[in-house]
DNA sequence: GCTCTAGTTGCAAGTGATTCGCATGTGGAA
DNA sequence: TTCCACATGCGAATCACTTGCAACTAGAGC
């Protein structure tokens, strides 16, 4: 087990997880990555061969844990470990991921909460910006 | 047709789409709910019995066109009438969506495109707030 | 180190949402 | 009123993910 693996053995056990084989290489695959990545991509990537239902059982274990967040864009989902808590800017054209460590204003939220009927409190909340990137703006120009 | 047809059917012209009965029965039903729906709520609460397929190529034709917005939370897509631009606050029990018109201040963009390397414009942000609505909280405690 | 068992895995089949192919039907320009 | 490009309905296909189940294994306890 290398070093990268330690670390996500490590990270398994803090989080209550078994670390299994095919946690500790699928948790380091997605710790590797710098953007969000589809499920397909994953089990691609993982030298080990993953099952696909080992590989969404796992995601979705991560996620209860915090150890990893689910990116709903489009048809299908991308997974991300979790580091610092981040949004998503997008491109339209091509759909490149890139994430953008903007913090929405605690004024927004302030706002939010005393105009809604139904909420009391806020946990969360995910900002995605929609654009073109430099590379699908000077293709179709 | 009743009025509320015809604006849809007038909505429709103007964004260059071809008016027909299902179309203008599929916007009159979207534009009457105050949530995004599900498709399986918008084919079930539209009386002339549209057929699926015919559902979700007028959505995608509506949400091209800019007459109507999809909205991805967990598994399948929720597809609301865009009027004004608005953002939605998700309730992590029920799954309950309460649309909220709070707007994102123009500093964040800014901010965001002098830190982008990728991107040189943003054309839209979508923002989601997540949190426990009063219902569910009164029931969990 | 060895044992035991609750929790995991791989496989294959299932499900739900969405899309596709194609023959038939129709809005709306001429 | 006619005509045809575009829409529709049907059924089948696909895609992304989930489930059931028998075999396997991490790691707590001895």
């Amino acid at each position: 087990m290398n070093k990268r693996e330690e670390v996500a053995a490590t990270l398994l056990r803090a989080a209550g997880i078994r670390a299994t084989t095919q946690r500790i290489a699928l948790l380091t695959v997605l710790r590797a990555f710098s953007s969000p990545q589809s499920a397909e991509t994953i089990i691609r990537t993982s030298k080990g061969s993953l099952d696909q239902a080992t590989v969404y059982r796992a995601l979705q274990e991560f996620e209860r844990a915090g150890l990893a967040r689910r990116v709903q864009l489009k048809g299908s989902s991308l997974y991300e470990a979790s580091g610092a808590h981040h949004h998503h800017l997008i491109c339209r054209g091509c759909g490149a991921i890139e994430d953008v460590d903007v913090c929405l204003p605690a004024s927004v939220r302030t706002k939010l909460l005393a105009t809604s009927k139904q909420f009391s409190a806020i946990e969360d909340d995910a900002l995605e910006f929609f654009g073109i990137c430099t590379t699908c703006a000077s293709r179709s120009s």
